[in-house]
DNA sequence: CATATTTTTCAAGTAATTCTGAAAATTTTA
DNA sequence: TAAAATTTTCAGAATTACTTGAAAAATATG
């Protein structure tokens, strides 16, 4: 296999791993998401373990997760016992069940929260408490907006996103 | 001061402290940016320490890593020495800050990285070259579109954000 | 310009997260 | 259904990220 190729190939995991962290990714997930982006074939817990030196717990429990995300599938490979996965490939679908993930495990919990919080002052009457409610009100429409964006992003087909998105640039 | 006001509070700041986390923020700078927010006045360094209970330390790097965002500012109040801090209350100039910076430190970088990854292989011929060449570059292509849109909004004025969101919203 | 006040820095300590590896559970095969 | 193959789990280890607190640096005051 060309020298180049494969450092390339491991010069992108890296990094892809490292952007991961950046957005509150587990690097390890976001290193076999990016293995399994640029893998031809699907491949197996053994050869994600032999290919990034990982233990099987963590190359199983990563693999888990990218499945619950939807980033990767498994696919059954004739005359294999052993799983294999391979990932979404189109990255406007992959963006799609980010947008969707995220909204569930990390938007609707803190709209619940701040409705809350928003209750438990909104019947008070005193200045601090009405100046409290008013900032928790901006910050909950701004959170239901962003919500309600991700939502539609999250339900579209990756061909309605792109257009929206380059619209959205001008 | 008003018991469930005060409960409100404590709640909306260890919220937005586990919505930090989530989002890759740590989460004291997280609540000082809430403590901050629903403030009705500017605070110091040691009335940040004192309500979230947190060293001198911490308390500096966060609040100057806020000023950095530019998600908070530096006030001075007359007749005093010490350094009082306010937040940014307008929650879509807010987004705005937040949209220019995470392009800022953490998307240039990656677009730089996968260039670096693409020319690596880009005149490479083989079939595994070119099937990973093309892959880098349809990333490329979706981080660019990214990276404009949160340029666009980076640059914007809240009231342009808004309109926007819900336009992508229908 | 000496003193008091405030801010910053950073080595060491603490907390949170993630990984490992082997045992247990599950699934497949014959 | 027993044996083999595979997957899952989880306690402990390793790593990473964050905080503390005191000393040093910077700034303001008289």
């Amino acid at each position: 296999m060309n020298k180049n190729y494969l450092a390339a190939r491991q010069n992108f995991i890296a990094q892809w791993g490292a952007m991961g962290s950046a957005w509150g990714i587990n690097k390890t997930m976001a290193q076999i998401h990016a293995l399994l982006m640029i893998s031809p074939a699907p491949l197996n817990t053994d050869e994600v373990m032999d290919e990034l030196d990982i233990s099987r717990g963590s190359a199983n429990t990563n693999l888990r997760e990218l499945v619950n995300w939807g980033l990767i599938r498994p696919v059954l490979q004739k005359g294999e016992r052993k799983e294999y996965f391979e990932s979404e490939k189109d990255v406007w679908k992959m963006f799609c069940c980010i947008a969707r993930e995220r909204k569930r495990r990390e938007l609707d919990p803190i709209v619940a929260a701040l409705e809350g919080c928003r209750q438990q002052t909104e019947s008070l009457s005193d200045a601090h408490s009405r100046e409290f409610t008013k900032t928790v009100g901006e910050l909950l429409d701004f959170v239901g907006v962003v919500s309600g964006a991700l939502e539609k992003i999250g339900r579209s087909e990756q061909s309605i996103v792109l257009p929206m998105m380059l619209k959205l640039m001008q």
